[in-house]
This record gives structure tokens, sequence and C-alpha cells, in this order.
DNA sequence: AACAAAAACCGACTGCCTATCGGTTTTATG
DNA sequence: CATAAAACCGATAGGCAGTCGGTTTTTGTT
């Protein structure tokens, strides 16, 4: 029997997070850098476990470079180290690599199917990003 | 110590998938329904592999929900039981509610990262989707 | 410099998942 | 009803997240 095939191959890596790392990072998202004992105290009451496991947790964030560390005092303080929109961005990218059209750009799949939820205030915001997109092109940054 | 928490709980299950069961469901939203022989023969010059290994991801597939099937003579006639963009628009919503700032719609946060990557033409055609969607609900499809 | 406290680090173990495939049972058909 | 084809079952491998006890390293203090 051949050996099992890795999960994932290749350059672009779909970057899975388990729960508990989703958890972490989105706090720091939320409420700014923390350090291990912090992120602790936060997560203590909505879910238990004990401070090694958020330690370990912002270490695999960490080693994954999704956080940023520095050391302050006794303890390392881990930071976002990737803007959220950006993040969330990049994971929409390998969405629609692994199982987009080819020629298609994701934002167009991606309306077809969301844009039900929009209302009419949010076409509204939708519009004016595109108009902000052409004006920044016009000004000079062309792609 | 206690014991390990499930990997994904709740509703909104990030239906992790692995790389094989990817390249299965693109092959079939690429060309159609297949049986296992069909699909095996496809998969065996790419990547190599067995016939049974196809078909216990078709099997796996299938339980997730995301193939449908139909007995045909001998074998499993298996088609995509989901549209290809209503399914990436489902991903798009899980990273958004795993991620996103709570009350932004995924729209918006994917086009402030993803909006670099469009060009003119592909503006054009969102305001065209817009535009449609609007007409839409000034003719009584209003939500 | 010695010490104590604090935090990082290490390693083990659990549970779950996909991939893989050999072997057995079921099923459709001549 | 026999048989070939396909489904189904069960085992195994490799990998990852979560969990945490215990040890080592680091840091601040006396």
């Amino acid at each position: 029997m051949l050996p099992c095939q890795p999960y994932h191959i290749g350059v672009s890596d779909t970057m899975n997070l388990g729960e508990l790392e989703k958890l972490v990072l989105q706090h720091i998202w939320d409420t700014g850098p923390v350090d291990a004992k912090q992120a602790f105290a936060h997560f203590e009451k909505n879910r238990g476990g004990t401070l090694n496991t958020i330690q370990s947790t912002l270490d695999r964030l960490f080693k994954k470079g999704l956080l940023s560390r520095e050391k302050h005092g006794h303890a390392y303080i881990y930071k976002a180290a990737i803007n959220r929109n950006a993040f969330i961005g990049q994971l929409i990218n390998n969405i629609t690599n692994d199982f987009g059209a080819t020629k298609e750009n994701p934002l167009l799949a991606a309306f077809s199917s969301l844009s039900s939820d929009l209302d009419n205030e949010q076409l509204d915001e939708l519009e004016r990003l595109i108009e902000e997109k052409r004006a920044a092109s016009r000004a000079g940054n062309a792609k």
C-alpha cells in the first residue's frame, strides 16, 4: 500500500486553522496585541483550558507566520502579522484557486452567490468602493 | 488531561476538503457526472492511485452532501449536488463568519483586499451585476 | 552572583481526518 | 442461477490541532 499523500502540497497552501487558532487570531484582531497570560485570562471564562494550551496555540500561529512577537519583560507580546482584510482576501483567493473556474475573478464569482445578502445601502457602498478604485487608477496608479 | 476538542463544532462547519476530494469535485464540475471507473481513468494518469481510492473519495464527498448519485446499471453515477459558485459563496461566507468583523458584509471585506486584481473591464462587469440586482429589487423581488 | 518567580519550551498523548488499498459481500445481468 | 462488476468494509499510515504535565531557560531582585 502506498503511503498516504500529505494533506496539502504545493504553493497555494490552504492555511487551515483549528477552532482555537481562529478564536485567538480573532481576539487579537479585535483587541490588539496580547501576551499568553492575557489571552488566557480572556479564554479561561469562555471555554476553559490551561495557560499552556493558549501558549502553544500562540506559538503555532507564530510559526505559521500569522502572528509576530516581541519579548517585553518576561513574556512575548504577540500581535497580528497580517491585516485582517488582507488575510480574508488571501483565503478567498485560495478558495478560488482550489475551486474557481480558471479565468473568472473570485470577486465576480462571489458576487453572483452572495449578492442576495446585500441591501441597498451595501450596494451603494460597493459602488462607492468601485468608484474609488477607478479614481485611483485614473490618478496614475494604473496597473 | 482533558480530551481533545473536536476540530469543528457547531453549525458553520468549515467543510474542510482534502486534496484529492478537491480534485475530484473540480473534475466533476468541469466535465460533468462520472462513475468511479471514469473518474479513475482520469486520475490514473495525473496522479496514480487505485480505483478503490477514487471510489472511497467519491463516497466521502457523497456523504458530505457535495455529490449526489444514482445507480445506473452496475455503477453509481456521481454528479455535483451543488452549484460551483454557490459552493464558493458558501465557503466565503464561512470565512467571513470565522474571521470577519461582525457587521461587515463578506463581499465588502473581500473587495477591499481583492480589488487591486480587477481591471477596468471587470469593474464594469461588477457594476453591471449591481445594477442588475437593483433592477431585480425594484421589480418586486425586494427582500 | 545567587535566587526565586515567571514564562518559554519540550514531549507525550488523544482524537479526528484524509488517503490508501486488500479483501469480502452485494448486485445486476446474461 | 452463475458470474463479473461494483460497492462496501475494515485496516493502516501519516498528519494536524488541542491538551497539558514537567523541565529548562530567562528575567528581575536582593
